[in-house]
DNA sequence: AAAATATATGCACTTTTTTGCATATAGCGG
DNA sequence: CCGCTATATGCAAAAAAGTGCATATATTTT
């Protein structure tokens, strides 16, 4: 029904409608990136940023997958793509994620 | 700052994940419509109809404009139609308005 | 197997949104 | 000017989303 496609992009841009939120899917479409990455750009406690990851997962927007202790997410929704690309523009292949710069992964990730 | 544009970018999304909102952007994005067309076409009160343009329009999303007892809306931002081209798919020529078949306005709009 | 590390979960609390309702304003026809 | 119609506004109750914190789990290291 026509009603439920309202409902359901109204759902899938409600997920995208929080800074911390376009801020991890933001760096995701950079490359694949580990909690403590994101935990590190963000700026905010493990467990915030842990949550944030959980609704997005839930949602079908990320996947995951584990490598030891971490846990890395990268992106698993093209239309979310180019809904950040409409948003903030694209990334250059400059910009691309080549390997984790964060101070906790230290080159691990 | 690029924490702003991240918070900008939310709350634009945020204008979008209403279904009703959502519905009046989709109908609005074939073509200017009067107040009791968009009332008409959600099923809702008057009242109803009347805040989610409001927030619309104090957003900046849509501009309207008055003739005689009717006020006509329209989109105002070519990047929430972007936005919508890509969530909803984009709309033909054939789906535009022509004139308004709503009930209340009887061909009047 | 204990300690340490990375990540996840549950839950209560706060803040923001949504919604309904009463009422206000503004233009038109008589 | 009066009543009618179209639309707007203000506000409070209800619902939903966001946030912080305590704690749980899983894996590695020693």
């Amino acid at each position: 029904m026509k009603r439920d496609s309202y409902r359901y992009a109204a759902r899938l841009f409600r997920l995208l409608s929080h800074p911390a939120r376009l801020r991890i899917l933001d760096e995701l479409r950079r490359g694949e990136a580990c909690v403590c990455h994101l935990q590190a750009v963000l700026g905010r406690p493990q467990v915030y940023v842990s949550q944030q990851l959980r609704v997005l997962r839930e949602a079908g927007v990320i996947e995951s997958y584990k490598d030891g202790l971490f846990v890395y997410y990268r992106l698993a929704d093209s239309r979310v793509e180019r809904l950040l690309g409409e948003m903030l523009g694209s990334v250059t292949e400059a910009e691309r994620l080549s390997h984790c710069t964060c101070p906790f992964c230290r080159g691990e990730c």
